[in-house]
DNA sequence: AGATAGAAAGTAATAAATTACTTTCTTTTG
DNA sequence: CAAAAGAAAGTAATTTATTACTTTCTATCT
């Protein structure tokens, strides 16, 4: 448990990993990341990685594991505690910028595993991410338009494909600056556009 | 000039090899692209491409020259020809579906581009085009404000960035869909709604 | 407690495949 | 025929993964 020691049990090892190829993917194309950056990165020799991982597409999984389970759980708290479903909707946008702000690498590699050609876990488990997010904020869009929150005639299928595009802007722009924290800074001023667009301003 | 002509001029090639880098990228990740891969999609051997590019990256330098004219100039076209800011965003936005519709691998590109670290040509490339589209777009913004035709207290940062952002959400939605036709069958109905955010709602 | 066997974790070297790029020789074309 | 274009083969550097061996940790037994 000492910070000298040498050895380390596979579970924190794994998670030390999945930190290591977060952190490495907001510096660098993911798909550009080695075995040999991950491991220099954690400190530790190449090969010593596939005693954690059978394959490096492994390594990817566990990460889209690790982001599923956070992201998710985010923002379904951030749905829990909102008073109303526009107050969901702008609590989900702000817990989804404070996570990218946190892991920049995190879109990044969303973007880039859904690029991979054939059927790949890693890219599967993005894919499914996404929907349960968009499930998410479908449900909240039609309960929004049910309270009178937002426009009757609003299409939630293209509000939601607006909302992860609002997101994706975001983190394109901070990529053209190269200042990761344009993100959380310019998200209000987007998001009121979006609000307005779906009809929640006050 | 007929088609069992096996050597054929440079220009000729090198604007086949874009060509063909623009199709790949298409189909899979952009930075995935292998020399191979080009010169097997032209019908040549791999070493042969090296008789028209230095480089590879000059190859990628070369996709981003004809990405730019090609882009810019038809959204200057489009601006040129319409009556008003207001409908010149429209216009600018469908030329800009239209576009990714054909070409769904150009936006993946621009984003991988803007990823990788160091400073190389193509990236620089990638990011004055997205710059110069910005710039646009701003213009457009300020002129739609000018005339009242866009919400007085608008942020011509952020509605650029969304604009932006509206084309990558559609991006992603026909990723995950993995069908291109709904990049544009989706963009009327997301753009409605990035209008009326805007205030240019009819 | 202290010694120790055995499992877990790590290293160093290397294999096998793939990559961008070169070189040499041949074919095509004006 | 001469120059441009291409084929075929090769090179050096990388990349994932494996192997043989070493170190570290931990549970058990006297």
């Amino acid at each position: 448990m000492n910070g000298r020691s040498k050895h380390l049990p596979a579970d924190e090892r794994r998670a030390a990993t999945v930190e290591a190829v977060v952190d490495l993917a907001a510096e660098q194309n993911p798909s550009d990341i080695t075995t040999t950056a991950i491991a220099q990165r954690m400190g530790l020799t190449q090969g010593a990685l596939f005693r954690h991982f059978p394959t490096k597409d492994a390594i990817l999984q566990a990460v889209m594991s690790w982001v599923t389970e956070r992201l998710l759980a985010r923002v379904d708290k951030a749905i829990e505690e909102a008073a109303s479903p526009a107050a969901a909707l702008e609590a989900v946008f702000m817990t989804h910028i404070d996570f990218v702000s946190d892991h920049p690498g995190v879109p990044r590699m969303l973007f880039g595993e859904l690029q991979r050609p054939g059927e790949t876990l890693p890219k599967r488990m993005a894919q499914t991410l996404i929907r349960h997010y968009g499930e998410r904020l479908h449900t909240l869009l039609d309960a929004g338009k049910a309270r009178g929150e937002l426009h009757a005639d609003l299409d939630p299928e293209a509000a939601a494909t607006l909302f992860i595009g609002t997101v994706q802007g975001l983190v394109m722009q901070s990529m053209l600056a190269g200042d990761v924290t344009r993100i959380r800074s310019d998200a209000p001023g987007v998001f009121a556009i979006y609000l307005r667009g779906v009809g929640a301003s006050s």
